[in-house]
DNA sequence: TGTACATCAGTGAACGCGCGTTCACTGATGTAC
DNA sequence: TGTACATCAGTGAACGCGCGTTCACTGATGTAC
């Protein structure tokens, strides 16, 4: 996806929130997060470099605008991934939400690193609510309930099988996106690693282990 | 630690470098890792801003070295941790290193965030170099091994084995630095989550099923 | 259909800031003789 | 033991840069009447 800049003839852009949020995307990925600046995503809408004030009000308004549309996407992508599994057992649909989370990772670097990694604080205040309200973290909760109604886990253990999980996802996803993985291990797909990590066999041996 | 400020009637410094480094780690202690910069550290230090050129050369040498303290720090833990351990199964072994490596971050969340999380294409050049040069790597990669030889892992498996250890760990020690897990899981302390993600049992499954 | 007007979105100049780097310098230390 | 000198570590001024934010402005759009 590129920048939309503004027609030539034309004093309003028309789209320049979108455009905006593509322009930080595309910084993140050329220069990395700590690169992203009101007036360089500015530059790249064609446009001046007052004007995202109009919008986000001001750097950290931006800065979560764009987090907020990586935890949409993240939250659409989880519940389509376990939309057409219902009548799967639990641990199957637990290993497809941590192959999305990966695999989400994997698409949208730029979402991710900004959502996850920057350690800003406007970020991490904004994240923990957004990690509650979207609804990706109910459905891991919900599954791993289900696991427990199962039988095939402990209620005790619920959490911190679901904090295993989410580890588990959220490492790989990192070491894959920051190019460790592939550094280290060479010539590994990411779906050869997902089938390993989140294989059928080893999350049914978890649930009924931990 | 205290950046220990030049005395006040010496010129020189005596052990600027040093002061430097804990420096570093109080700004991303304090503000992050991108509020790291070469005058605030040698404001820290009670030197003049010109000062960390003659130690470090630049901006990013200092991060470089700042790295490179963590790269060891880390290494030598994770020696130590499976030194008194070589009577044990190399399963075992294998949940010490995934804990220590949880433990050094959660006890040098500076150095971490530095090494693994800031996304600096000069850090990424330098720790894939630091990972296989101080041992770490091989740790994991020996113990690996040696679980093969046991034969409670099957040769093909071994790379996708250590990438969901390495996974695991880096996950848990990500987003438990970040604060993540204890604002989802209130009341886990991090030992216990240590034993649910490390446990014997669990990672005696892993090794036999993947 | 036209006109006044409010509202919105983008402009461009200006501000002050902290930064990395360079450079001629100076104080301190150690070494050769 | 003393002296010259090289070397090293820290200084302070200067530079140019990109940044976030503010502000009076202006062009465009839509709405009331």
């Amino acid at each position: 996806v590129s920048v939309e800049t503004k027609t030539q003839d034309s004093y309003h852009h028309g789209d320049l929130a979108n455009a905006l949020l593509v322009a930080v995307g595309e910084i993140v990925d050329e220069k990395g997060a700590a690169a992203v600046s009101l007036r360089e995503a500015a530059r790249r809408a064609g446009v001046s470099h007052a004007a995202p004030a109009h919008h986000f009000g001001d750097k950290d308004g931006m800065i979560v605008a764009f987090c907020h549309q990586g935890f949409e996407i993240l939250s659409r992508q989880m519940a389509d991934a376990i939309a057409g599994a219902a009548d799967v057992p639990p641990e199957e649909r637990i290993a497809l939400l941590g192959a999305t989370y990966v695999r989400f990772a994997d698409e949208h670097r730029a979402h991710f690193d900004m959502m996850f990694r920057t350690g800003l604080d406007v970020v991490d205040d904004a994240s923990h609510h957004e990690l509650e309200e979207n609804g990706g973290m109910d459905l891991l909760r919900g599954t791993v309930a289900e696991l427990v109604e199962a039988g095939k886990l402990a209620p005790g253990d619920a959490e911190a099988f679901a904090v295993a999980l989410w580890s588990q996802a959220h490492g790989l996803a990192s070491l894959w996106v920051d190019g460790a993985i592939p550094k280290m291990f060479p010539d590994m797909p990411l779906e050869d690693i997902l089938d390993k990590a989140f294989g059928e066999s080893r999350l049914g041996f978890v649930a009924a282990s931990l």
